[in-house]
DNA sequence: CTGTTAGCGCTTTCAG
DNA sequence: CTGAAAGCGCTAACAG
């Protein structure tokens, strides 16, 4: 038997459908015999209810869709382990779709969603992403929105996310704290809602310091048509090197950007942190473990996923009707480790 | 407007509902003037059938499930990645399941996902999967199943994955010629299908060279409940160090085993590969900047997630109605690193 | 307590 | 070429 319908239990028990459907929904309204003839029926044979008819009849579809940039990708992978949690435990299925840093890309994402019926959306929106129309307009039609990760102000919604800014800032101020004063960033493209917020912080830091090399350092990656995000990266790097003034400390905005500026400096031969400090976003469990011991911004990626998921869930149910959206923002945790350590070159007074 | 039906556009147009339908499936029946008419009013109002109706209808949801032990993992988001790119291609959409590694959890995933009307499903099954029942019997109903990653030959299916025996035979002979000679082995559970095949790799590699330890120096690496496998995985190399005679090198059986290894290693105060040898089944891009670089063996994640999606969309199609099951086996590469360099200590003759 | 009926949005005969 | 009608499997209002 293919799939076995609510027709065929009735037919076998000599009752309706509707009494069946009834009886296993355990409705008020059915004999307790009935509705034990019927469960047992069902359990014995496998009945399988189709979702397919049940979210066709209801118009809801039990399942969240996600868009996040790639799922290839351990900070989102870890991200996306919380929102299943919370969602499978709320009886929500997930389904995923990447936009791949393109806007273009991430539109056909949410129409395709919004065609399959979810019943409410979790984006990480691409790195494409400045404005938000699109998103107003989808949620317009009634559907539920949450923002995680890569947050933004210009946006009025719900999200949760960490503090872009004060983390950028954070990392900086420790690097200058050890001494380094010539400091570079690495960053993805600067429109980028969270990213700017990032430049932001770091330049602020600078600032504080009385620093006035401002933007010169900062080096946005983002790889042009047929070259990789190292390729760029490598790029960006060789060039901050080629500099009159070269930098003497490394702050990367993403955890690709700052794994990969490791491997990049490796290759090149220089030496962490003696001939570059470096400090950047990224959630490996492996930092420890590097060469040297990554310092880095660690952001609760589980933690942002499940208070995602769960705001998404309350707006589904109708609770949070608040008309007040509610922006989360979980603290980054800075975990200094060799890579920044302090640096040789003492400061000469006078 | 909330969602837009045909209906809406039938009577807008003053046309019938199935008119509507057939015009933007571009049916032969229709005039070419209503066809124009409807697909422009169509796309103007940015009408998107419903997919549930069409799901229903046609007894097919265009998705595919997809059930892993856990999303949060490099090797195997990986994987999802290969998927997608495939899937999405074809026009399937995924639906992600996390079987936690347990049994229960498994079947679970796959009800859910044979309820929900997946049209196949591709599983890299749970460590406590021993049997394959469940997914004959899912089979018997006419699903259309693929296995990867976790491939096993007790199974008669469709399967892509790697040679498990041939790669961990290499890489212990590979500690061997660079004269290790008591490799220590941690795997997850024995019984596992694919662990089992590493196991006898590795066993078969040590017979070769006449040692003569046998199964003594391997370690299962299972938590109990409350424990994390990192927990067990200290537990595990602290015993292999509290023995008479003491590993020189180890070979760990999957990824989180090797980099948890790695770090335990480090936390303990060892040096590698002086006070022991590390090699593993890894697929970090971390690996080369690595305290120290970590030898490994490297799985062509992407590769085996596209044909496994591949093949399944092939058996779905109709195609590959064969009868005949197909295992495609990809090489596993092995990539040499530090932590697996000669040892210094010299075999003296006679 | 149980059954009949209508309909979710779409596709697909089958008549006009 | 176009439309009426049936039905996918399920739920729910309404009769009995």
């Amino acid at each position: 038997m293919p799939q076995m319908t609510l027709r065929d239990i009735a037919y076998a028990l000599g009752l309706s459908v509707s009494t069946v459907s009834k009886a296993l929904r355990d409705s008020y309204e059915i004999s307790k015999d009935t509705k034990e003839r019927v469960i047992a029926y069902a359990r014995t044979n496998h009945y399988l209810p189709n979702r397919m008819a049940k979210s066709l009849k209801e118009g809801k579809s039990g399942s969240i869709g996600v868009v996040v940039c790639s799922i290839d990708n351990s900070f989102v992978s870890r991200m996306l382990d919380g929102i299943d949690g919370v969602c499978a435990q709320a009886g929500y299925d997930i389904v995923i779709m990447q936009s791949k840093e393109s806007l273009v890309q991430e539109k056909s994402c949410l129409k395709q969603l919004e065609a399959r019926g979810v019943e409410g959306i979790l984006i990480s929106p691409s790195a494409e992403t400045i404005g938000f129309e699109h998103l107003l307009a989808l949620r317009e039609t009634g559907m539920p929105i949450v923002l995680f990760d890569r947050i933004s102000e210009r946006f009025e919604s719900d999200q949760v996310g960490i503090d872009n800014y004060h983390a950028a800032f954070q990392a900086t101020e420790h690097l200058l704290a050890n001494r380094y004063r010539r400091i570079a960033m690495l960053n993805i493209g600067l429109d980028i809602p969270f990213a700017r917020l990032r430049s932001a912080g770091y330049l602020d830091a600078l600032k504080k310091k009385h620093l006035t090399y401002g933007k010169q350092l900062i080096r946005p990656c983002w790889p042009d048509t047929g070259e990789t995000l190292k390729d760029r990266v490598r790029a960006s790097i060789q060039s901050l090197f080629e500099l009159a003034e070269p930098p003497d400390a490394l702050f990367t905005a993403t955890d690709q950007l700052s794994t990969l500026s490791l491997s990049v400096l490796h290759e090149m031969g220089h030496r962490i942190p003696e001939d570059i400090a470096l400090i950047g976003f990224s959630n490996t469990e492996l930092a420890d473990v590097l060469t040297p011991p990554l310092s880095t911004i660690y952001q609760p990626a589980l933690e942002i996923g499940r208070l995602a998921a769960e705001k998404l869930i309350g707006l589904i149910s109708g609770r949070g009707l608040s008309e007040e959206y509610e922006t989360v923002i979980l603290p980054a945790q800075l975990h200094i480790r060799d890579s920044s350590r302090p640096g040789v070159k003492v400061q000469v007074n006078g």
